[in-house]
DNA sequence: CGAGTTCTGTACCGATCGGTTCAGAACGTA
DNA sequence: TACGTTCTGAACCGATCGGTACAGAACTCG
């Protein structure tokens, strides 16, 4: 009975989430989500009532297609150092083997931390959960006696590892990968 | 013979530096600068040029005012593990001591890193010069055989610290006595 | 005091911001 | 084919952006 829509939310979404992604939320304008998009002003408030609206599926598209992928065999229950290794090991193969612009984006949510979350209440508590979800992660892969002190170090490594990105993706590679070393001496 | 400024430009550039170290550089304004520094646009334009200007002043007064002077003993010759401990600590103390509004402004460099360095070519030569300047300072106070390996892991704490200090200063206190707990064993 | 110079407040510039409105094209259904 | 609905393009909204022009207040010096 009604026209269908001639897009899908999901590619609209990723569509934003690469832009929000490379420029950061500000200097991403609506007249570069209608581009990238492909979808024009009217469209996209229709389909996601704001910038900020889009903004949050973006980030949560981030989550579910990126963050949380590379996550998962270290969450998974039994997961040991050698997760912890091959986990930051593809990061360093990421940050290597990926072209650079696009290894320059580094991470949306560790972006968006800086840019936003000291006064946004949602992107400090998106903030606050990635965090939280990725020294759970590496805590549950270690041994329970050094795990708290290591979580932390490591946890912070990934941090970095996805600021020096957006300087230099080589430099955030040669960090991922002193972090496995260091890591594989736990073993 | 003529009028004297009635400003110094060094109180003025203080000013806008906090501004830029709180919000951005995109989130602050004109009308905030003008503010902040109690200065009209037209003298800001006739003392400094334009906001870009002003920002670089500003990352200038940073690095000589606030990140040098806690740099300064690890850099000086003959530094060793005392100096690495003794910094790591001292970054701890200003996370925890320090009002937490404070405290979440992380640091300006770090900052600009993320939302500036991938587009802005001065913005991306003062990060580089920056964690060069981070690198070598913790290389040289190491023992030459692990300097270069764990002088990246500590490059990298203290950007983690000071991303994760715009989420929660606490936890970036603890991540920074983490990592001087790790130095310590170096000793 | 008065000349010379600098600083300051106001008002304004065009551009762009996020967001809205609405007429009509496009399409599925009957 | 004709109806009902949805999507789309363009034009427009007030607000704000960084930046400028200029007249006059403020001040130092001769």
């Amino acid at each position: 009975m009604a026209r269908t829509r001639s897009f899908t939310t999901a590619d609209a979404v990723r569509a934003a989430r690469d832009q929000f992604w490379e420029h950061g939320y500000e200097a991403t304008s609506l007249a570069d989500l209608e581009r990238v998009t492909g979808l024009n002003r009217s469209s996209i408030y229709q389909a996601f009532g704001s910038k900020q609206q889009l903004f949050a599926l973006a980030v949560e598209s981030y989550l579910a297609e990126v963050a949380v992928p590379r996550l998962s065999a270290l969450e998974a229950p039994g997961a040991g150092i050698d997760q912890v290794v091959e986990y930051l090991e593809s990061l360093a193969a990421a940050m290597a083997g990926t072209p650079a612009p696009l290894a320059r984006r580094g991470c949306l949510i560790v972006n968006t931390i800086t840019e936003r979350a000291a006064h946004d209440a949602d992107a400090h508590t998106v903030g606050i959960a990635y965090r939280d979800r990725l020294l759970r992660a590496f805590a549950g892969a270690l041994p329970p006696e050094t795990a708290a002190h290591r979580a932390e170090l490591l946890t912070g490594s990934v941090i970095a590892v996805l600021v020096t990105a957006r300087l230099t993706p080589a430099a955030a590679a040669t960090l991922a990968r002193a972090a496995a070393i260091e890591a594989r001496t736990w073993r």
